[in-house]
DNA sequence: ACTGGTGTTCTACTAGACCATAACAATTCA
DNA sequence: TGAATTGTTATGGTCTAGTAGAACACCAGT
């Protein structure tokens, strides 16, 4: 069972850190088909949010299709992150962990570290993204009425 | 010149954003003192915010004594955040690069990407935390402090 | 059928972010 | 000196996301 933590000061609304923590906990493989959510009001008092914040964050997962609530039951875990085959996901951490090492040897501070994959990931998208993206960008796509 | 974007679909507000970028810049080298930050009438036109959403971004980082504002000429880097080698930091980014490529690979989105950062980046810290309890967790603390 | 757990809906409040406008102040340079 | 460019302050208003409180709806075990 998962447990949530919610930042107040954090800029990150409340509900989309629950949304944030479970997303990550299922791609970490810490959640996964058949888990069950914290009740409602577990949250309410553990995180001392409103039911309608947790509600938020939980209909933001149903509706990606990564949970479904069940009145009366609660609320479980049916779609999958991890579409990264564990193994995989372990190649990639002790690769990413190596170049952490490197970085930190360089001299990176953590917040060094996030700044530059920010900005390879930005630099990445903006190469490889000619059109559907996101937001703004998905109006100017439907004109074109490209999707592929 | 650093060249601002916002994104108003994000939920960090505009002037973090701004705020955001320059402080990214400094660590990745692409601003140095005596660089100047586009004049605030400039940033209102390029991103379509006001004058005092911008404002509001450079009096934030003329407080952390970053810039300095200088009436009738501009706004003026001061400070650094991240004294990396160019060299250094050239290498580590095609490694990261190549690293994000690998993930992207596996299926990895942004989010997953960060979260994945951000949990090797704790796990490690974690990590040097436990090698210095051993008789001195005063040191753990100072790193912590040294951080902010 | 009762009961206690669960998710859910409705309505409204609030704080923060944002904008529009305008005037003011300091510096630079011709 | 005067014009242009820059940052600064001030006012006042709008909008939206986030949040809250209370009541409602559904389900399962007893």
């Amino acid at each position: 069972m998962i447990e949530f933590h919610v930042d107040r000061t954090d800029s990150l609304p409340a509900y989309a850190q629950l949304v944030k923590q479970v997303r990550e906990a299922l791609r970490l493989g810490l959640l996964k088909p058949g888990d069950r959510l914290p009740a409602v009001r577990d949250v309410v008092v553990s995180c001392t949010v409103n039911a309608n914040t947790v509600l938020k964050a939980y209909r933001e997962l149903e509706h990606g299709g990564l949970v479904e609530a069940r009145q009366g039951s609660g609320t479980f875990v049916t779609g999958s992150l991890g579409a990264v085959e564990p193994h995989d996901m372990a190649r990639l951490r002790t690769g990413l962990a190596r170049w952490v090492a490197e970085a930190r040897t360089a001299g990176l501070e953590d917040e060094d570290v996030k700044a530059l994959v920010t900005a390879v990931l930005a630099e990445e998208s903006a190469a490889a993204d000619r059109d559907a993206h996101q937001g703004a960008a998905r109006q100017a796509a439907a004109r074109q009425g490209a999707k592929a």
